[in-house]
DNA sequence: TATTGTTATACTCTATAACTATA
DNA sequence: TATAGTTATAGAGTATAACAATA
């Protein structure tokens, strides 16, 4: 049997990049599968963290934050609204703007939220001991750092059906 | 100021979980723009990677290998083939397979397409020491095997557009 | 009858660009 | 005039399902 140059034991599954980009994929697709039991997707659930990190902001600038065009969020925002999880409060100082807020129902919601990234951890890293898990989440934090990212936010939000799982024919 | 329970030195960024799936989606964002100035996406570098390491494969088993209908597959194929680097072979034994393989052009492209990886990886991992660097890789080949993920394909190679920098109007 | 490759079609998601109301 | 929110629409990308050729 030949051996690559590249071939080191036990397998090789790629550099660092290539299976960040893989376990990445693969770990925002287990999320979504997760709070599918939620009906939430995973876009949905960034707004609620993102509404219990700073209540109050505009319409705008959530967009901004989820990196979507404002006129997919106003779809995106009535559902949640709707389903009375995130509330619209007219800003009386300036009438043009909303200030989107969690409602108690959202604030419930993002507690079974929580539960459900802890046990997504848990699932993700099984392979690791509990050393290993906090030197991995060091390495990566010192990388999302470097490289600029902005935490609590990452670009698959852009999508509605970021991941979603199956599809209602 | 007040500090919540997740708040921890030197900024909270989240879980590994969610870290992965932040870095990820950026690592693969990179990855497409710089592969974009060879005029290719990741999910054709996938397929030219996928023949180099199994030539003469059929169509449907490469469609499923990629994780994409055998339908899109015909167009996506088409498309590297028009460009000559790939080639379509018929099978003598079963004429209603393919065999796929690469051309000279195609082999040309794949070792420019692995200079693009070991730049991408050395531009994602900068923070890191070369005794991190390996750290880190050991830990996600780990969860990667752990998780049962095949090496060499990620479930971003299913979107034809997957991550692509940009388009023309 | 089953399977490979292919084409056609209907449907979903999306960004772009108007439009309104406030400023 | 500029901005927040909204609506409408045209275009891209997709899976599904039919189809032809071969087994």
């Amino acid at each position: 049997m030949s051996s690559s140059p590249e071939d080191k034991s036990p397998a090789f599954r790629g550099g660092a990049a290539f299976l960040l980009a893989q376990l990445g994929a693969h770990a925002a697709q287990r999320f979504a599968e997760r709070i599918a039991a939620l009906d939430l997707t995973p876009a949905q659930a960034g707004l609620l963290r993102l509404l219990a990190q700073t209540p109050g902001r505009s319409q705008r600038e959530l967009a901004d934050a989820l990196g979507m065009p404002p006129s997919r969020f106003v779809a995106f925002a009535d559902g949640l609204e709707e389903r009375g999880l995130i509330e619209r409060h007219r800003n009386p100082d300036d009438r043009r703007l909303y200030a989107l807020d969690l409602s108690d129902a959202g604030r419930e919601m993002l507690a079974r939220l929580r539960e459900a990234g802890a046990a997504h951890e848990q699932q993700i890293c099984q392979a690791l001991s509990p050393d290993e898990h906090r030197q991995l989440t060091t390495l990566l934090g010192r990388l999302a750092e470097q490289q600029g990212l902005a935490p609590g936010v990452h670009p698959g939000y852009r999508s509605v059906r970021a991941d979603r799982p199956a599809r209602k024919p």
